[in-house]
DNA sequence: ATATATTAAGACCTTTTTATCCTTTATTAG
DNA sequence: CTAATAAAGGATAAAAAGGTCTTAATATAT
């Protein structure tokens, strides 16, 4: 669905946001452990999401990732997809073909669009602080065991 | 949402399936032709499909492709996208986590779950037969103009 | 000011996916 | 039986995704 990248950014969003509103900074290191991810193509993935402005880094001592509770409620999983995976999942064809419409649409279009409408409202309408919830109340996890 | 692999073998299916409801076996060339795809490639996934019993192939001059009329029917496009992408789709977690369960889940399965399900329902009740209508009628389309 | 901690950036490596090519095997027509 | 045709299979190549490493830039605490 997503890729790799898209999916260690998402984790390592809702993990900032969890550690944000306690008040804490997190440095790189912190992230990968507890979303249990590879630390330098982490890093990598969080450079993307920081130009995008989906989380600011601040350098040097004490340094690390944060995200202002402000922001994070209007900070969409859509809007993470998008700055790492572009938009190709919420308008490309299913079958490949070049274009997806309805002047010439592809024998699975319409079946298609319809998944792909429940799969934009909800990428467009779940906030990162909405999924940093369930972490805190420890009911989600953003690892294995 | 699907391998390149996986989206040509749908539709090298589905014309499959259009030119045999004409009585017509068609060869690797045709369909690479009319699907707009790689020849070569299309070779190799034609081969897992007929491995996994979804396509016949007959070799030598006058061979080719196709699918039994009375089986079309029964042919899901789930059906397809496991044998080629596997069911990965159907299970795995959408933020790559080792194991979807409800035991331990991610922050965002209960999002996806839905969404999964609508998408499990949709393949498993598509059958190639349904997809390959649209064709005949000329409203849908297995390659760009 | 300096040493240190931390992210940013770019070059590089590895694996997987996508794609091609060549040889073998099976089938048909003449 | 032979020549021609078409798919099967295996080896190889190219491109993209996934991942690492080294150096530079920047901020902090002492
Ligand atoms: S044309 Fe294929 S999904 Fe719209
Ligand atoms: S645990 Fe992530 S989708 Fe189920």
């Amino acid at each position: 669905m997503f890729s790799k990248s898209c999916e260690y950014g998402i984790r390592a969003m809702i993990y900032i946001a969890g550690e944000s509103l306690k008040e804490r900074r997190v440095s790189l290191k912190d992230i990968a452990q507890d979303i249990d991810s590879p630390v330098a193509f982490t890093a990598k993935i969080l450079q993307q999401l920081s130009r995008n402005n989906l989380v600011d880094s601040v350098k040097g001592p004490t340094g690390g990732f944060e995200i202002q509770p402000g922001r994070m409620k209007k900070i969409s999983l859509g809007a993470i997809v998008k700055a790492i995976d572009g938009d190709g999942i919420f308008k490309t064809c299913g079958l490949g073909l070049k274009e997806c419409s309805e002047k010439r649409p592809c024998p699975v279009h319409n079946q298609f669009k319809s998944i792909r409408e429940n799969l934009c409202r909800m990428l467009d309408e779940t906030s990162v602080f909405e999924l940093s919830q369930g972490l805190k109340d420890g009911s989600t996890f953003l690892r294995h065991k």
